[in-house]
DNA sequence: TTAATATTTAGACAAACATCTAAATATCTA
DNA sequence: TAGATATTTAGATGTTTGTCTAAATATTAA
């Protein structure tokens, strides 16, 4: 749970779950909304990954990342009885 | 929003915050649950006091923390909003 | 197969971070 | 008021992190 806790740090994480909550992205496509180079918007995405809050998928020439909603849902269930008094 | 996050991306500090959801602690008593110094443990109190985690109250010798729920109610909403699909 | 596009990997670097010890500040008790 | 206890602040240090450029890998299209 450690790896998502440090996956939701940083600002630039966030904003990817953001954009791929509307719908799925490639690297490409997500590249547009950020001002960091590709190679650390990969970087990115491979912390998300690791995490499992993201899944990769490759569509031809392409890889689509997309939200790990099991995993979400696993997440706000943990953050809402550590938290919520 | 990012200082919660980043508060809440470190293991010690998640400590700290399940064991002030038992009950309020001074920095003595939680220092018991830790092998880090007085002061680090200082240092993640000020970290989520700045990140309107906990609240700190002086009762006499002692600084007593304690959670700041109203607070938490927001993030848990933010947290949902932002990742349920 | 070659050129173009998409993505990741490798290596480097500066900034941020967690931790420590020592010193400072605040409060209580004798 | 002095000494003891509680907590924070200051300054130092090693590690982790986010970013970059350049090179490597994968796929498509000509």
């Amino acid at each position: 749970m450690d790896s998502v806790f440090k996956a939701l740090s940083d600002p630039n994480r966030r904003k990817i779950l953001t954009l791929l909550k509307k719908k799925d992205l490639s690297v490409t496509q997500l590249q547009k909304h950020f001002k960091i180079s590709g190679a650390s918007l990969s970087h990115h995405l491979d912390i998300l990954k690791r995490a499992n809050l993201v899944i990769a998928e490759r569509r031809g020439q392409f890889i689509f990342y997309s939200l790990n909603t099991s995993v979400f849902e696993q997440i706000t269930k943990f953050f809402f009885d550590k938290f919520k008094k």
